[in-house]
DNA sequence: CTGCATCCCAAACGATACTG
DNA sequence: CAGTATCGTTTGGGATGCAG
């Protein structure tokens, strides 16, 4: 019991940090951007409410599956709220909470950096590789 | 062939989505800090080099693959630089790159984000969570 | 129209063992 | 010390079919 073996104390170490992963805010927001449909949905509804059907078809690419479920966890989040009209057939609406709006200077700042200097790290891929393939002939 | 089924145009349109999407910055740039170590590294070297063993010790929980894995995609994108040593044992140190530091504003935009209002997510999601255990009871 | 349940495949990741 | 190679498991996500 005294004695530890390496995965052992490595395992124990991931524990640890998974527990102050789970905790740290940053991390929490970097796993929801991070989803490959969220920050799409978020802008679609940055200019106003739009309807599942809608968001659907702006999404292009999107199965039904992921947008219900990115759709579920921005509900879930407070980022956005669900509005259901029962008609026949039904409705439903989506629209951004202030919480989820304020989300969307994030994603400005992102977009901005991104359309900055995008372009040099395109450069740079282009070289690694010319690199890799020249020193691989 | 002027038949197309459902699924034929949906594919079609995913392609057309997917060559949007590898065009777009933002979603490259969103590619990339969604990455779970990237942000890590990069932030572990904000201030100054760090050694190969000095990050695997400093971001506790990496397995030598992904960290590996991160730092060669990091310098292929031109956001850090990696230095070898030839001695024995042989010695390597990253450092970022001007872009690589110009990235950590956006980082801190996130974290300023989340510490001012993942707060209110967390109670979001209670919430949601309550309300859906009262529903399904 | 909106969404849930199921099946299934591919990619991501961790653990482990081995090398210059 | 700083990796590389391989393997097995987990996870993400699309396709399809069904339902309120």
């Amino acid at each position: 019991m005294t004695t530890m073996t390496a995965a052992d104390s490595r395992s124990e170490a991931k524990e640890a940090y998974d527990a102050f992963l789970a905790a740290c805010p940053s991390r929490a927001l970097l796993d929801r951007i991070s989803d490959k449909w969220v920050s799409l949905v978020l802008v679609a509804l940055a200019d106003g409410s739009r309807r599942y059907s809608e968001l659907s078809r702006q999404i292009a690419g999107v199965s039904q599956k992921m947008l219900t479920q990115t759709l579920r966890i921005l509900e879930r989040d407070g980022l956005i709220t669900r509005e259901l009209t029962v008609s026949v057939p039904v409705r439903v609406d989506y629209t951004l909470t202030p919480l989820g709006a304020s989300l969307l200077t994030i994603l400005a700042a992102i977009k901005d950096w991104a359309e900055a200097n995008m372009d040099e790290v395109f450069v740079a891929r282009e070289r690694y590789d010319e690199q890799a393939r020249s020193a691989s002939a």
